[in-house]
DNA sequence: GGGCACAGACCGACCGGTCTGTCTCCCTCT
DNA sequence: AGAGGGAGACAGACCGGTCGGTCTGTGCCC
């Protein structure tokens, strides 16, 4: 699992082979398909291991604050400092990412269970903006949705070009941007 | 040509075996190697012919302009308007950011390549900002620097959301609400 | 008639997946 | 306590299919 973890996320889904993943983790395919049933089992698997670190890394104290927009900073900042740069389980990037592109069209039941992940932290995103102390549907003229829609697409941009480049300083650029963005709603 | 262009866009360099493409253009290896040396060829001809088509729909009538802001917002237009819902030559969604993704970490050479690209669009966004009349580095106190990545990573992320929902609305919003931000940087 | 564009058989490598055989535990019976 | 046996974990040969690429043959055009 770790292994494929790695792997998945530096290559893809498609071009990790399964014996790849057997030498790195120095093991054989008689053991692999005892605890998988076939690839597309450990994709699934492998997808839920991912979603948990996710978590883990990203909404690390995050109920710790009250105000939406503190929220969703902190979420930024545990993004670009916790989780993007995190080589010891996603060494090539946001693996959500990869799969998404990569299985886009050529395996669409797959790829359809990592759009579920994003739709799920867009919905999040959106939640926490509209449920604020109190309500709101808009923050300084801008709505929830387009608010949700910036965000969600500034970070998916930002890993796309930290998986390119692997630059921690641009990262950290684009991630602050969108921080003082998310600053400007304030009222 | 026309019909890698599709198939790259759909499922990747590396998922596209060379046979799909032959079926897709009703030809032979034969006819194949007589014009491309090998696969990598075929992508390197293929990725001139994508730059080309990327300039020629979103470059459009962009000298029309004069302001650095009515610059971008006009390639924003064009980028959602002409380039990414073009189904004709990228029904998969633009074709660079497949190959950045799939290619990161496999096929260094072939990415350094697209990277190429991506670094020409942050600069080309850049100079804009910085040469317009008069000269400025920043704009509404927000450093030339800064907007050039909420726009870029903007970008990227919007056609990642658009490759994987396919939704026009979706892209819509996105690239309207990088239009709000920029108004909201002129003076 | 010579050269070029194409068709498609063919090659070794590698893919995901199966299968057989071995080795090691642990439970049970005496 | 010790012997026997069954089950599961693992190693690796093996399978049909497909990959990128080569090569031979054929037919058309100048």
């Amino acid at each position: 699992m770790h292994e494929s973890l790695k792997l998945f996320s530096l290559n893809g889904f498609l071009s990790t082979s399964i014996q790849d993943i057997l030498s790195a983790a120095n093991t054989s395919k008689g053991g692999f398909y005892n605890h998988f049933s076939s690839k597309e089992d450990l994709f699934f698997q492998v997808l839920e291991e991912a979603r948990s670190i996710w978590r883990e890394k990203n909404l690390d104290r995050i109920n710790e604050m009250e105000d939406p927009i503190d929220k969703i900073s902190k979420l930024l900042e545990n993004y670009k400092d916790r989780y993007l740069p995190d080589s010891e389980y996603f060494p090539g990037g946001c693996i959500f990412i990869m799969f998404a592109v990569e299985l886009g069209d050529t395996r669409p039941h797959l790829a359809r269970e990592v759009q579920k992940g994003f739709t799920g932290l867009k919905a999040m995103l959106k939640r926490w903006l509209n449920n604020g102390h109190p309500p709101a549907i808009e923050y300084n003229g801008v709505s929830t949705d387009t608010i949700t829609e910036v965000i969600f697409n500034g970070m998916l941009g930002a890993s796309v070009s930290y998986s390119a480049d692997k630059s921690y300083k641009a990262l950290d650029k684009s991630i602050r941007a969108l921080i003082t963005y998310l600053d400007q709603l304030r009222n």
